[in-house]
DNA sequence: AAGATGGTTCGACTATTTTCGAACAACTCG
DNA sequence: CGAGTTGTTCGAAAATAGTCGAACCATCTT
């Protein structure tokens, strides 16, 4: 057996959209993506959101199985990122116009 | 009491992105989506999902509380449409960007 | 009025999601 | 090594969503 802890990211490919948008229905984490598209790259610790760690890592996994978070590990932390390109080469304008819109 | 069965469609300022995100994260809610964006207008009766009437008008229902879609009674049916407009003042480009994907 | 047609509502059931504490794993630093 | 930090995994419980049949409502036609 392979991989226990590994989270299964889709390849570009794979991504699809309804899951998508059901990652981004989610006022956390859609709160967690525009952090994320501001900041560029961002730790999971450096959200202030007041919930336990394993709910906020839950919201993590499921934006990182739908495609639209990656992350990748930087000493202790992890640092989390937008799937930009693979998303709008899939899904040209998705991801803009949502952070967009979810900025008000 | 008033309206007992009407369907309590949000006003314009009401429309909120994580519901609609929602609505357009199930795959039978999308093709609905898509082909109203296609026809431009369409009665519940004309999609040949295999489903039962009653599931069906859940998923109409999740449309329209969520503003994405609004309804008008013609004569013994409903004619279903997009509110796009309202969507995309609200939220621009969110639903088009979407329905273009959606289409692959 | 009675039938037929097009949809909704209700209630029950199932399935999926969300939430959380406790235990665990990976890494850093003293 | 041992302690502290960061984040994940594992159950299990609670909440939300989806599915469906039966009954119902509204409208048109006869």
């Amino acid at each position: 057996m392979v991989c226990k802890t590994e989270v299964r990211q889709p390849v570009r490919e794979e991504i699809s959209l309804p899951k998508v948008l059901h990652a981004l229905s989610d006022p956390v984490r859609m709160e967690i993506v525009l952090k994320i598209a501001r900041a560029g790259e961002v730790a999971c610790g450096a959200f202030d959101i007041p919930m336990p760690k394993s709910t906020l890592s839950h919201h993590f996994r499921v934006l990182r199985e739908s495609g639209v978070v990656a992350s990748r590990r930087e000493g202790n932390e992890l640092m989390n990122f937008l799937r930009s390109d693979d998303l709008e080469a899939r899904f040209p304008g998705v991801l803009e116009t949502i952070i967009a819109a979810g900025n008000r």
